[in-house]
DNA sequence: CAGCATCTTTACGAAAAACGGAAAGACCCT
DNA sequence: AGGGTCTTTCCGTTTTTCGTAAAGATGCTG
């Protein structure tokens, strides 16, 4: 038997103080009221309700369990209440992983406007340059580059973007010619550090005619940031997303090469995107950031 | 679907960290529990697990939702306990109804014994001289007189007894004689006032032959103990039980008359019973109540 | 006091729900 | 790349639950 189903007939039965009139209520027949009666009490081993053909009244068993279910019951209630509130309403943790450049430069800087505008939402913001395990880490959105194939979770384009090769001018004036892609192997280039083998640079012309230059240099690091501050130091040249360096190349302190290129690591589908479940009741919280996200780079990237 | 049931399989869930393996422990297929948490979310409109095919963890409205709901399982198993324990244990409120003589001359002055026998239970003692309806009412134990058609009840038999004839030898020393019922219409007969129109009081001689004499007096009273006042005082001829007068016959004060008949109101099944609800689930404190004054009756009346 | 209306309970056939097995898709480990 | 385990969905079967009907009980009323 449905515990919660009977109960709710009990409490109905005592508020009718008639099992055919809480029938009569619930759009149940007496049959079906009374069985429920005889099992809860048969489960609990205890007679709840006096009954003759005309009088219906509680055993002191079935006041003592009238008073305990009727809060029992309200607890269930509110707590249906409150977790459907949470889905429902903008509040609650909501737990953020990106990588470390896009995080510092863009996340970071939008998070207080997101907080001022949903008072009620905190936010965990988890910083590396690995991919996460967003169901076993219990990460609410994973903000990525590039799409992805799994199909339980779900990529939602926040921004177009593409990588460029860019160096300081002081390097670019002191170094070898710089003509096609083939002179980067006498260049000092600023690699990922991805323990992916001998690095390599993807160049595509026209859209097609894809080929790769193995490139080496005086200093990888898996920091975004740090390669920026190498690259603008002169120790070389640097693959870059084009929003990570959109201040350097404006004010000159770097100089974009082989323009004429798109360049990338592996996919040329560079775009940055924010990644979570796939779920038919996903948290408010979730579509409000991604949205909100989505609008904010927006206005800061194209 | 049965809630409870669900929950719990929740919490299985929760705590084996796999679908499958909370079905292993509950003796369900993967399948099924798997339903039960698709039905579970879609009730509440919230996804409680995150999970693929490999790894499960909790999402935010999850773990609120175990939190609240392990105390809530927590307080109906407590309830269920304590109802339970209710009905084994003897304790909680008697309520109790008897006739006024008897309860007064028996059922008080019983009553300490049993008060302390059982120190948790209290009672609740109402004297009259009508029938209670122990439905409406909630009265766990009806002392009576005579046996009852109702079937819903169960009268269990605590002494056997009978009516008898008496009067002060004062009143039999100074009235007209007395050797055959017939006599009786030219006494005074205290009767009881039960608005049945004339007072008729049955004789049976020889557990057969029974016959009836109106009798009339000039005192009449709802209360056997006023009657038995009076007969003492040498009002008249009163029927009594004869564990009422018990004391009054060893001491001379009042005089058995008829003793070779039996004598009675209406039945003569004169016996005191003991009425109860009919119930699968007696509670102890009935039960103790009923063969504790069964035990205490036998040493007192016969 | 007998008839009537209403109530509770049980029996029984029908409707609904839950179950397990199988199959498909996903995912981790080797 | 393949094996093994996991979750989910489909499907046929079993179990449960429901309403109707009938019987017994009870209080009211003429």
């Amino acid at each position: 038997m449905s515990w919660l189903k009977t109960v709710k007939i009990f409490e109905s039965v005592i508020q009718h103080r008639s099992l055919s009139a809480a029938g009569r209520n619930l759009g149940l027949s007496p049959a079906s009221v009374s069985r429920h009666m005889s099992a809860l009490e048969n489960d609990l081993g205890v007679r709840l309700l006096n009954r003759t053909s005309r009088r219906l009244s509680l055993t002191e068993a079935g006041q003592m369990y009238f008073e305990k279910i009727e809060a029992i019951l309200a607890q269930i209630e509110e707590t249906d209440r409150s977790v459907k509130q949470l889905h429902n309403a903008p509040k609650g943790v909501l737990r953020l992983h990106s990588r470390m450049l896009i995080g510092q430069q863009y996340i970071v800087p939008a998070m207080k406007k997101f907080l001022t505008k949903y008072p009620e939402i905190k936010v965990d913001l988890r910083l590396s340059n690995f991919p996460v395990d967003i169901v076993a880490d219990g990460v609410d959105i994973d903000i990525r580059m590039g799409k992805l194939a799994d199909s339980s979770l779900v990529a939602s384009k926040l921004a177009n973007s593409e990588r460029l090769l860019c160096a300081s001018p002081e390097y670019l004036a002191k170094c070898a010619p710089l003509e096609t892609p083939n002179d980067l192997a006498q260049h000092s280039c600023l690699t990922y550090r991805l323990d992916l083998g001998i690095p390599v640079w993807r160049f595509r012309v026209d859209g097609q005619n894809d080929f790769e230059i193995a490139v080496d240099g005086c200093f990888k690091s898996d920091s975004g940031a740090a390669i920026l501050t190498a690259a603008k130091a002169g120790l070389g040249i640097a693959m870059m997303n084009d929003w990570s360096v959109r201040d350097e190349l404006a004010d000159g302190q770097l100089v974009r090469i082989f323009q004429g290129y798109s360049v990338s690591f592996s996919e040329f589908d560079n775009g940055v995107y924010a990644v979570f479940q796939k779920s038919q009741h996903l948290p408010k919280k979730i579509r409000l950031f991604v949205d909100f996200l989505k609008a904010e780079l927006k206005n800061r990237l194209n």
